[in-house]
DNA sequence: CATGAATGAGGCTTCATTCAT
DNA sequence: AATGAATGAAGCCTCATTCAT
């Protein structure tokens, strides 16, 4: 990696050893969306990745640690992209509207992200705990909504009901863009925040 | 299948051959879902299942086989759970409400069912083949929302769209109750049914 | 199989017997020679030879013992038609010359027993006893070259060696007829059988 | 391979490597020969080489393809001692007589050589292709019959009909020596090589 | 006699992980 | 830190054989 030189003087060791981390992490990322858990074996990791088997193995304790650790950086990543808060002056819809369309935005040019988002909220590999460390990151979306069911703009509703029934919508919309079962167009996606939006705001 | 009831005790040869690979089905649900696909060895169905390994494969070519049969099957049950249509002299309205609350009334007593369904949304295991040879179980949903638009009571919006959409909130609401972060109120489901309605529905 | 009525008067019973038995060493022996002894499953012998898996247990104790009574039959079955002993009137040398030929034709036209035999001559699975036990069948040919080393026409030279070198002569003619990497023309068979007589007269 | 003896005794690393993989191919040999394919399993190959089994799959991508890598190993060692031609300067027959005991002498003295190739010339592991890069191992016989038809010493007869002949007769005699149901003296060899020469030559 | 569902031991192969270098 | 050969437990599946009908 010579091609590194002008980076930052920062510490050229710690470079060389993120970067086999992120190479892994960017692997398995690649390959477990597109085989599945059960299909990817840390050989094919390690050989895609340009490591050797063993050093998986420095970074990470075991595969299953691999997979959190990649569920924690795929949830931060995703919860940055949201923490783009509008700003404060435009109006609650349009705020909300923007959230919305943030996310959406996110996991429609992540599909990596997203797919392994989708598998992993399923599989019994990530457990409660790692879920719930990620749960923070989506905090300004929580206080976004309960700041909006206090003054009276939403529905009373569990802030975190209402932004699992939004992100559900989200994610629906995606999934058959993925799939290619519908033609997803603007007016459909506009549709969709616009039914999010009656959803959830005082009639 | 509300017409078994009545039919004579036939051939308990066929019967037996039918309680195996029951009983095979079920204990492989049970399994998968509990643990997963991939640390759900065929021994173990077997072994809970009260049969030999080798007898599985007499009924099932293979694991993969054996996923996308179960598949098929838990498919079928809940689009039977759906069909139990409403009378028509009902309102709109009301036979909207009572499709959302016949799913969800069998996801959640069905918690197996919805965690399969869960977990193979998303595998590769499940291929794309199976999911549209299941999808006419759900016809009679599509027809109903179609049916709805062409009435002027619901958006323009594709049907196709519009179910998937519902789908993913009852979804989330069961998925909230179930992992337990959430305690749902029968006020919330109101709730929720009540946003899958404003989301559809002319404002 | 209704359509037995004409043959011989002989017990039915025993007929449809053979028949069963039949069948199975038949499919074997186009199995085996086809697929090799370990890529034939008793189960497809059965279904191929259209009976039951069971079945085939009635009539021979074992796989190893099917292979062994098989082996028998081929063998006599060969013997038979070495046996057809040209005239005593011919000479000596014509006499070779036509039991050489009755061989060659037997197995060039009976392709299933020449690579069953093949096979079988160095199999594991054939042993000793059914080798020695098959040997009576080729008495009069041994005979025969011992009747013509005792008359000086041919070399002292045991008479089981040159049989087996006879043998091994017709088979690799046989051979790469078969296999086909030789095109074998009737000047080509003179002139190995005139090379296997140069072989074993007296010069 | 006679020019190995002066090579430095380098990198012990890759000593260890092919001492594995000679182990295995060593084991396989002994155990195919004399158990069959079908009766050897990977874990006994691997037990009796003093590896673990998936050791073996280190070094061959499947059970199929060892079979494969020995053959072709057998073939070339056996190609080897035949290449060792004798002088130019002697007279045909007795090179022809030194070919044929240079192959007697390395199949009677490796027998586990001589069995795994009579095993494989008829299995249908052993790929056609297998068999055709092989094949060039013999050029050098085939070179030398060539040269004996066209000098007008041996008569007009395909090399490799020819060669397939004396290879016939060759591994016959050992069949019955090892077999053990003859016991071969010198003067039989003798007799047979002398009939092989008649067989050949120009009467 | 015949059936064929059922058995379960055992085969081939994979793969997460270790460890000597 | 990095390597990658080696490990061996464990997985999926096959198949000769049995036995209740």
């Amino acid at each position: 990696m010579p091609n590194k030189r002008n980076t930052p003087p920062r510490d050229p060791q710690l470079q060389a050893v993120q970067d086999k981390r992120k190479a892994i992490l960017d692997t398995t990322l690649r390959l477990i969306t597109s085989q599945g858990y059960h299909a990817t074996p840390m050989s094919q990791i390690a050989r895609e990745a340009g490591v050797a088997a063993g050093t998986i193995y420095h970074y990470f304790p075991s595969k299953e640690d691999l997979m959190s650790q990649l569920y924690a950086e795929v949830k931060a990543r995703m919860g940055a992209a949201l923490a783009e808060d509008p700003s404060h002056e435009m109006s609650y819809k349009m705020r909300f509207w923007i959230f919305w369309r943030n996310m959406y935005n996110y996991l429609k040019h992540n599909e990596n992200d997203f797919w392994f988002l989708e598998l992993f909220a399923v599989s019994p590999i990530i457990k409660a705990e790692d879920v719930r460390a990620s749960a923070r990151h989506y905090q300004s979306v929580i206080d976004f909504l309960a700041f909006g069911i206090q003054k009276g703009i939403l529905r009373e509703m569990s802030p975190n009901l209402m932004a699992a029934l939004i992100d559900g919508q989200i994610k629906t919309i995606i999934r058959l863009e993925i799939a290619g079962h519908e033609t997803i167009t603007d007016k459909m996606i506009a549709d969709v925040i616009q039914g999010s939006w009656d959803m959830v705001r005082i009639n």
